[in-house]
RNA sequence: GGCGGCUUGGCGGAAUUGGUAGACGCGCUCGACUCAAAAUCGAGUUCCUUGUGAGUGUGGGUUCGAUUCCCACAGCCGCUACCA
């Protein structure tokens, strides 16, 4: 028990392959103009969701789509490409600041030693990366050209004509004053309410907020002053252009969904005794008729004018319960409607009749208008308000069958609506929207669930923003300033106030001329958002990319990257920023395509044996260290590419490693003895047996296919289909032999070399014709089965199966068929009616 | 509530321009080797009432033939959530 013995030496040839790929640079990947450069190479690049460098190291969910990424990256290779598979950290981030606020330790000092973590056990699995290319997004290096990024962002304004990102220089030059350039950058500071975290010590996005209060973490609404990245100018182009990616029709919903597109028109109301209008938004301007009610958003800046005395205390007192549920779980309250009436009227402008104005947290500030007109005969959340305020309810649309109008959502006829009566529902839009904009009342109107991106934060362990304040302006940072680096602190406890916790560093903050440097930081996604793009040229120190490298990692396609693998937990945000990012760029002629990665797919996550999430607190986690020490690094590999489908949720087995373990001692013993000498079994000499000619190129064949299909797993049960083939023959040539390794080294590289490398010193170089470095091809002639099994049916059931000739005419087949004792048995007294012959494959006998 | 995905042996999964359901692996059973065990090798393994039987979540349909196509329903998972 003391010693376990191994199926196969990998701990001592699994080091050695990894050592010797990376003294020998391997795989490094030349850029044009670099040692080793091979213009008439095509290029590939095949690209990794870098992680996030923890303390709790890589778990089994890393290596998956790491392994996936790396038989594509070595296959390519093989096929004569110029290969771009890089690999870095995106090191900035929450925990690494929460580990020194415990501990007093500087972030970077974790996060430099997290790295060192990551990248041994990266190594230990023996990746074809160019680690001359890796990147942290702490870096120095990196983090100057994060923020002149992001300078150019700020230095940008959308222009509505052309539909793109201009300098704003141009809006200078036409004479714009500073006031009104700072009202439109891509980069701005607004007052707007966020989500205040006053343990975390800092602000958090919308989207973020959710996963933070999972951790415990306490949550609070507050106006505060925040820098803004401008990606709603982008919505419609982010939805249009998804149309020419290679994503999974899922990611594009969901990002489509995230985006949230909605058609149809504003409205506008006349307050009735005010002198004010309050707009609205609807997708059904077909149903203005039945709006018999307005809402507005507690928080809508009118209320508090047109509330009447009467109803002050009232309104007053539903506003201060809004903001404090805020805090709480609001969809434990979706289920009761609440509100109360201001006192006010609103004039529907289609009937002039005096709707009144309510208001309730079931409409939002941050949507539309933060105001609705109510149709509760067609909507059901007006439906329900208006039940327990007993509001009136007005059908104004009729379905086409018989079935119920009240609350009924969908398209039909109007009814009671004037003008409209008669229409369907797409006309009677049309004409409302028409009569609207006459009557100057309203126009169509596209709105988009999509807010700007609150893109500051207060924390340490992020990018300062390179920004500089003077007399209430702010200024960008000469590039030649750049990197603006955070001061060291000696605590980095939140204060309990929004102050960010960089505005302690009075000595770095305060500048000699009076300004003020900007003490908010970045979020992390701001590095992880262009990452790719500096992995092209992760060392160039005068641009963020050599437009001369950009040129050539890009494709003719709209998206830069080939392939992208990662997990579905950055379907929208990442994948969405980092677009948005890349749009920027393209608009301002830094990168020449529109979109950053062409083709995406995403792993499935990987449960533990229990079938259950894998998490600490289960006691389920997998640790990939362990697997490898046990196992072997190629083991792994293999078997994490066998487990199903890549993009399949799927449990891991120990068993199952097992299994993939045995496959590959097998092919170890297949040509090494015990004493380590090559088998005796393995011959240079030519292969006669024709089946087993087939075997070798079917494999070679399918797990080619199976690899650009990523399907490994039936490309490694090929391959054990041709071990066993192996395994049952009395000897083995070389040549086949040979071609099994190449076609399997992509899988398990370090088994394939270490055999390979034996075979040549036992049978020398020029014994073996395939490179280790080619792909193996395939004879089409080799594959052709001439004799065959014929599948026989009566009446749709299998009955007989037939050796014949496979390409017989159906004559033929038909008299071997009838001639079977098995059918005669089920055609007996029957009449055969028809026959379906398909070559090769089956017969069926339709009898009664 | 909305959107998306999934449902095949004891388990992971294979097979779709409709054509042998269960490839490959795990597990299990039996055998060989061994003093014995492990490892390894070989044979078997959808189910049952063993039949001209049933069978890919359930019910229906199209077809000579359906895991694959159509309709209805159920269950599970993920995302999103009063989006007007």
């Amino acid at each position: 028990m003391s010693e376990t013995r191994k199926p196969f030496p990998f701990s001592e040839f699994e080091p050695k392959w990894q050592s010797r790929w990376e003294s020998e640079k391997t795989f490094r990947t030349p850029n044009p103009g670099d040692e080793g450069f091979d213009a008439s190479k095509p290029k590939y690049y095949v690209l990794d969701m870098f992680p996030y460098p923890s303390g709790a190291g890589l778990h089994v969910g890393h290596p998956e789509g790491y392994t996936a990424t790396d038989i594509i990256g070595r296959y390519k290779r093989m096929n004569g490409f110029n290969v771009l598979h890089p690999m870095g950290y995106d090191s900035f981030g929450l925990p690494a600041e929460q580990y020194a606020i415990k501990t007093g330790q500087h972030p970077a000092v974790t996060t430099a030693a997290n790295i060192g973590n990551f990248r041994r056990q990266l190594k230990s699995l023996g990746f074809a990366y160019d680690w001359e290319r890796e990147i942290a997004t702490t870096d120095p290096g990196y983090v100057r050209w994060t923020q002149w990024i992001f300078l150019q962002i700020y230095n940008s304004y959308f222009c509505e004509e052309t539909n793109k990102a201009k300098p704003v220089s141009e809006l200078e030059a036409k004479g714009w004053s500073r006031e009104q350039i700072d009202a439109v950058r891509l980069a701005y500071v607004a007052d707007t309410p966020v989500w205040w975290s006053p343990d975390l010590g800092t602000v958090l996005a919308n989207e973020e907020v959710e996963e933070w209060k999972g951790k415990g973490h306490t949550v609070e609404r507050r106006p505060l002053r925040q820098w803004m990245l401008r990606i709603t100018k982008y919505a419609q182009r982010l939805i249009d252009e998804l149309d020419t990616l290679d994503w999974p029709t899922g990611i594009k919903l969901l990002q489509k969904n995230w985006i949230g597109r909605s058609e149809g028109a504003s409205v506008k109301f006349q307050i009735s005794n005010f002198n004010s209008q309050v707009e609205v938004f609807t997708t059904r301007p077909d149903t203005l008729f039945g709006a018999t009610y307005m809402v507005l958003a507690p928080e809508h800046p009118f209320v508090v004018e047109i509330t009447t005395d009467e109803n002050k205390e009232a309104v007053e007192g539903y506003k201060k319960a809004c903001s404090s549920k805020s805090d709480l779980d609001r969809t434990d309250l979706n289920k009761d409607k609440s509100g109360v009436f201001t006192g006010a009227f609103a004039v529907n402008p289609v009937n002039k009749e005096e709707i009144p104005i309510w208001i309730a947290d079931y409409v939002m500030m941050g949507y539309g208008t933060g105001a609705i007109m109510a149709v509760p005969g067609h909507d059901g959340r007006d439906y329900e308000f208006a039940t327990k305020f007993d509001l009136p309810v007005v059908q104004v649309v009729q379905p086409k069958d018989e079935s119920e109008w009240q609350g009924f959502t969908g398209q039909g006829t109007a009814v009671n609506s004037g003008f409209l009566d008669g229409l369907s529902t797409w006309d009677a839009k049309t004409k409302m929207i028409a009569w609207l904009m006459e009557n100057e009342k309203g126009e169509r109107k596209i709105q988009f669930k999509l807010r700007d991106w609150l893109f500051s934060r207060q924390r340490y362990w992020g990018e300062p923003f390179p920004i500089t304040w003077k007399g209430g302006e702010h200024f960008a940072l000469p590039d030649s300033d750049l990197p603006l680096l955070a001061p060291p602190l000696e605590d980095y406890k939140p204060s309990g106030s929004p102050e960010p916790i960089l505005s302690k560093a009075k000595d770095w903050v305060e500048l000699e001329d009076g300004a003020i440097r900007e003490t908010n930081t970045m979020p992390q996604w701001a590095g992880s958002c262009w990452y790719y793009l500096r992995y092209c040229d992760p060392s160039n120190s005068e641009r963020f990319i050599s437009k001369e490298v950009e040129d050539y990692w890009t494709s003719e396609k709209p998206g830069m990257v080939d392939l992208y693998v990662g997990g579905t937990e950055h379907a929208v945000l990442h994948l969405l920023y980092a677009r948005f990012w890349h749009k920027v760029l393209f608009d301002l002629g830094h990168v020449g395509t529109p979109e950053p990665f062409q083709r995406l797919v995403n792993q499935g996550l990987i449960m533990g044996e229990d079938g259950q999430k894998m998490s600490k607190s289960r006691g389920n986690v997998v640790n990939p260290d362990d697997v490898v020490s046990e196992y072997g690094a190629d083991s792994l590999r293999l078997y994490e590419m066998f487990m199903g489908p890549l993009e399949q949720v799927k449990p891991w087995q120990m068993k199952g490693v097992e299994g993939v373990s045995r496959f590959l001692a097998r092919v170890w013993r297949l040509s090494i003895t015990d004493e380590g000498e090559i088998s005796p079994k393995i011959r240079d000499e030519e292969c006669t047996d024709k089946e087993l000619i087939r075997v070798v190129h079917e494999t070679i064949k399918k797990v080619g296919e199976d690899i650009e299909k990523l399907s490994f797993n039936t490309a490694i049960s090929q391959m054990m289909i041709c071990t066993n083939a192996f395994t049952q023959t009395e000897t083995v040539s070389l040549k086949e032999f040979v071609s099994f390794l190449s076609v399997l080294n992509p899988f398990a590289p370090h088994l394939t070399e270490e055999i390979h490398e034996r075979l040549c010193v036992k049978f020398g170089k020029e014994a073996i014709l395939l490179s280790e470095t080619d792909w193996p091809k395939y004879d089409e002639k080799a594959l052709i089965r001439t004799v065959g099994e014929l599948v026989v049916q009566v009446n749709g059931k299998l009955r007989d199966r037939i050796l014949m000739a496979l390409d017989a005419p159906e004559e033929t087949a038909k008299e071997l068929a009838l001639a079977s004792e098995k059918i005669k048995e089920y055609t007996d007294g029957k009449t055969i009616r028809k026959i379906i012959y398909i070559p090769g494959k089956i017969m069926n006998l339709v009898a009664n």
